[in-house]
DNA sequence: TCAGTTAAGTAAAGCGCTTTACCAAATGTC
DNA sequence: GACATTTGGTAAAGCGCTTTACTTAACTGA
């Protein structure tokens, strides 16, 4: 079966203790002895057991992810961003996809807790905080990422999604459009979006669109369905703001489906700037999330935690930017 | 800190062997000792370590999963499917992303074996078999998925990517195309496509398109990046095959980036039938793959492998369908 | 009534590692 | 040459669990 330490010491004359010496490199051995306990463990293909070795107390340099949707390529990039740091640093990454399941999100947490991951960064996705608390409590290094925080306890990186969409509304406002739908999910991001689309509208002394239903999912179909319903209920609509890319290109499909030209009869602004936003025709105009540094800086934020226990925590908000494309154009009169 | 099993157990009056046995509810215990021992379970919010447990030999109920490319909605929606499929059976799900690095692959599998997880799921990407071979020689089991593995000591679920290329070009030839380039990575399952175009050209006595490029990453930058080239080089084209549906689009880009209307100038069929399919305009003609099929017949597979050990392995191979969209058109002479 | 069961629980070994003593031999010091 | 150090290494405890004896105490039945 698998060789153990023990395997490994029999095999070139030492105690365990000293084979395990030499693959910490502490303690005082001798360059002869080393070389060979190396060249067993060569031979032998030994690989210290991760259970044993964090039984005894020492970490794993792994880090477990929360997401709450692989499908979503927002988080799909947000992964890899994360993933890739984590390399660099010397983690690795142990990625569960909740579905926005809460308990899924429990097991999963409990499963990467007891696979003694190093910290946990959670994405976005839940809604209760419940779960946070108890880690926080326990002492269990926790990092949130896109996902404002608002506690001095826990680290984040997060986006400024009310100004997201403030900025985003704003935009449809400057071009014109009066009638302003909002296509959103029933998530925390999403309805900080909204504040921001809402006191868009009231600044500018307009009313809220008041047609409106949350998607069930973030995907495109789900985007068109609802887009449809906008569009079919009668009231005048000129522009959509779309909570996420995935729907903004539901709602283009939808707007196609009715025989509206995008961006001439109907503007259609996205959200997260994900590859999608290129894909489809028009091409998106978006609010672009700063994916890559989020990634980073969350990851960094993971490991400073995980290396010095008692620190002050961090919460970073980034600023999302406005991204041109042409599925937005001035309404004409 | 995290209690453990000794802390249940003082607390409940009992030795940490009765708090297993009620954990693992094997044994003999009355009644009110199992109710005192659970309502200290809960007390303490106590989770045995898996770790631990681990260690004596005890499955632990986890699969990894070894995937190349998080971005690419193909193995995002695989992903998902393996992963539904594992929930319903009670199988907790670890990915690694390997971004089709060897070394992260031999890293990933190492560290998901050290997590002492019950067996790995391999998709794609891996050239070196290697890999493979030591976990079947170590008897660790194993499940291959999305690539054909030709042999008898190791379960896989695939896709029959040859006849998958021979379709699509079939397809493309007769709807009269003759000159048809292809979009390909250097990876199994695209080297398996192309002979299937290959085959498909032979048989209808044509000759091959001998300009060719590989691309470097399946991403929708390098599919519109190397058609341009294509496009470019001045020789005629009427139509492409690209072996997926990111690369795809990015043909579109390219083709919509010349001037050349898609798809009375140029044909475009994709691979996969990913959401991107729908997504890009004109919809994709692309050869589906049965991702929900594949994503539970393998985690079945690997399930079955991981209960009863020495049973015969399996080879499945799932056939692509041919779906027909707006990209392809018969070419008007 | 007493040997034979059964029921309920415990002690202790073992899983593969780290780490803290601790020890013997070699080396240094004056 | 006698003592203090340093070097290279080991024994053993402990990490949190499972499991295999083994021990009582209570329950059978003829």
């Amino acid at each position: 079966m698998k060789p153990t330490i023990y395997d490994v010491a029999s095999k070139a004359n030492v105690s365990i203790a000293t084979v395990s010496k030499v693959l910490n490199s502490s303690g005082r051995i001798s360059d002869e002895t080393r070389k060979r306990v190396l060249k067993v463990i060569e031979q032998l293909n030994y690989q210290p057991s991760m259970m044993a070795t964090a039984l005894t107390g020492k970490s794993t340099f792994t880090i477990g992810l929360l997401i709450p949707d692989m499908a979503n390529p927002f988080f799909a990039e947000l992964t890899r961003n994360i993933e890739d740091r984590g390399h660099e640093l010397g983690y690795n990454l142990l990625i569960c996809s909740t579905d926005y399941h809460p308990d899924k999100e429990q097991n999963y947490i409990e499963l990467l807790k007891r696979k003694s991951v190093d910290g946990i960064i959670l994405a976005s996705g839940f809604e209760k905080t419940s779960e946070v608390d108890k880690l926080v409590k326990e002492k269990f290094p926790v990092t949130i990422v896109a996902r404002d925080f608002p506690s001095t306890y826990v680290n984040s990186v997060s986006l400024d999604d009310f100004q997201g969409g403030y900025e985003a509304t704003s935009y449809l406002i400057q071009l014109g459009h009066r009638q302003i739908a909002v296509l959103a999910r029933n998530v925390w991001s999403n309805r900080e979006r909204m504040r921001g689309y809402e006191k868009a509208l009231e600044d500018h002394g307009l009313e809220k669109y008041d047609v409106f239903t949350f998607v069930e999912k973030s995907t495109v179909e789900w985007g068109k369905k609802v887009a449809t319903e906008y569009l079919r209920c009668g009231k005048p609509l000129t522009a959509i703001f779309a909570c996420n890319d995935l729907l903004a290109s539901g709602a283009i499909q939808a707007a196609r489906s009715r025989d509206l030209h995008v961006p001439n009869d109907i503007s259609i602004i996205g959200f997260d700037n994900t590859v999608i936003a290129t894909l489809v025709d028009p091409q998106l105009t978006t609010m672009a999330q700063p994916i890559r540094a989020m990634g980073r800086e969350v990851m960094d934020l993971m490991v400073g935690e995980i290396k010095k226990e008692e620190q002050s925590k961090r919460r970073i908000v980034l600023s999302p930017t406005l991204v041109k494309r042409g599925s937005t154009a001035e309404l004409n009169k």
